[in-house]
DNA sequence: TTTTAGCACTCTAACGTCGAGAGTGCTAAT
DNA sequence: ATTAGCACTCTCGACGTTAGAGTGCTAAAA
């Protein structure tokens, strides 16, 4: 059943590029004579009816041409797939333009997902690394106002929370010079801080101060904190599929939708996985806003210290070498980022 | 010429508001029946022929319906709608969720952003509040590993800055608070910083460091630096005006593409006017993209401190006075939280 | 002078018809 | 196993028709 011959996948393989570049249902008679294969357009059509058969194609209407289902463009990403290596050329213009980025990981976010959505024609998407497993690192008390005290938290890893607070009671600088350098030297490399850390009992403020880190470090230690950028979103609406608007709308929401987005992302990215590139297809079943669409994802960092995950989102009908190629290439440039300066 | 009799006046709202409940060009027989109007239709139909006359109303075809033109919704807003206050009961609810969150003002302008949205059925826009004139406040630098230091700038105004810088020596942390308070004390409060500053030649160190503070704090002096808060794109594709989606491709490209935003910002708000309300109708002849559309923006924040944006882009066909007082309202909330965090 | 009734006219949107074109499946011959 | 041939199906665009809504104008009424 699932086994197909040379000849078929070769036509499964014809029919998918022919429908990419058209967008448009592929009929017997013109595949042969674009592609001048040396079979009739009969054979070509016999073996059209047995990957109908199969599952792999489908007629939007009797008598017109065939077009991939779902499972067809799994069966092509999977298994037919040569899977192209980004030309050299465009790899050193992409290096180029990051190698003229200051060392910010919000630019090279922003930059990344430009290039990714502009390189693709399709939205892109990537979220800022986070740490899995927070850990304090240094705390930063400094006196701005009154009682109000700018406090810089530092996590392993790099992650920054900041945040002013109004204290109970004024307190001078030195006060605050002391309570950090305490805090920084009894909490570091911690993963919880509780008050019963502490030999001594804490003043009021240093209570009030403990707290805030607490709450920073549990709320930075589930998944879903850091920031998302997104680009490129108008693309997905120059693609014919998605000409009236609401189609585009119902793929577009689950970009917008912070929650979807999260929802989206757990489910699919296997935790380990880096370098790995994912494809969903036609939302898998369980994604009814994505029919139409497919999601091409990648995490990057590293697994000890933070990862992040990278992806493209267009249509079903989207030109899988070149973004899988793109995607695994952006993803390794993050990761690299992310080693070096971690 | 541009002055309308209380009938017409009267007409034109009519014909406004039925416009934007209806979405299709309003003819005379038909208003005078929605709004039982003492008036024949043929005697509407003379008034209606002179707004068109006067450039207010515009016919898409022979024998359809009138349809306001840009200058009609310009004196429409302008002239004719009463500004409704926010109901007390909508007003008490956005509080509440306000209420319910943290004092980070990431998080109240996606609150306010999403509010915006949801209740325009738009999409909004919010930046972060700037200062304009930036003043340096203070410097912290961290050892983190090898040569590698975090540093972080604080400006006057609340901006931070942090950036891993690798320096060209190995320095221990006690070197590092020593430099970071000798340039926290002479620079407090300087716009400006440069090395000619100091009385004492500095070291390699020193100077890579004050080449950083120098920089970042020239980057932050211009304009476009700040986040940009979008929500509810997808809603402008729900508008029947934006059915066939390069419309709709056109506005939303100018809220994704970060300098054309920038751009439209720039040139529109008027720098002193916290608080105000500004209605840009149609593109105002300068950006062809939002022919179509509607803008609304406010200025929030204070002249002193740190001032940013918040605004609304909807179909031309939108509902003015709800979009406008829930701008004002929110422009004022987001204007108290800078007020009292800063 | 202002309003209104009436009428002829115009234009769109919806519907139905029709033919061309592309594609299919099947059968019989190679 | 492959292919030529044929009858059939279905979409799409062009075209024609019609119903409905709206207009402008004129002449009468207020």
């Amino acid at each position: 059943m699932n086994i197909l011959t040379t000849r078929q996948k070769k036509i499964l393989s014809l029919i998918v590029h022919e429908h990419i570049a058209s967008a448009d249902p592929v009929g017997s008679k013109s595949l042969v004579h674009k592609y001048s294969m040396d079979l009739s357009s009969a054979t070509v059509r016999n073996e059209m009816a047995a990957l109908t058969e199969a599952g792999l194609l489908r007629q939007p209407h009797t008598s017109a041409g065939r077009v991939p289902t779902e499972e067809g463009y799994r069966y092509f990403v999977r298994q037919l797939m040569n899977e192209t290596s980004l030309p050299p050329a465009i790899r050193a213009t992409i290096n180029h333009q990051f190698s003229q980025m200051s060392n910010d990981i919000q630019q090279w976010m922003r930059l990344a997902a430009s290039v990714l959505a502009n390189r693709t024609n399709s939205a892109s998407l990537i979220t800022a690394p986070q740490v899995n497993q927070v850990q304090f690192k240094h705390l930063e008390l400094i006196a701005t106002h009154g009682r109000q005290v700018l406090a810089i938290l530092v996590l392993e890893g790099g992650q920054i929370h900041q945040h002013i607070l109004a204290l109970e009671e004024p307190v001078t600088q030195e006060q605050l010079s002391v309570i950090s350098r305490k805090f920084s030297q009894l909490l570091a490399g911690r993963n919880a801080v509780r008050a019963t850390a502490f030999q001594e009992p804490l003043t009021t403020v240093e209570i009030q101060i403990l707290a805030w880190i607490e709450d920073e470090m549990i709320r930075s230690d589930q998944l879903p904190t850091g920031d998302i950028v997104l680009d490129g979103l108008t693309n997905v609406l120059s693609e014919p599929e998605f000409a009236e608007s609401e189609e585009a709308r119902r793929a577009l929401r689950l970009l917008e939708e912070r929650s979807l987005l999260q929802d989206l992302l757990s489910q699919t990215i296997l935790p380990d996985t880096i370098g790995g590139v994912q494809v969903l297809i036609g939302g898998e079943g369980t994604w009814d806003d994505l029919r139409q669409c497919s999601v091409i994802l990648s995490k990057y960092g590293s697994p000890g210290m933070a990862t992040g995950t990278i992806g493209v989102l267009g249509p079903m009908r989207m030109s899988y070498g070149h973004s899988i190629s793109l995607v695994r290439f952006l993803s390794g440039m993050l990761s690299d980022f992310v080693v070096q300066q971690w």
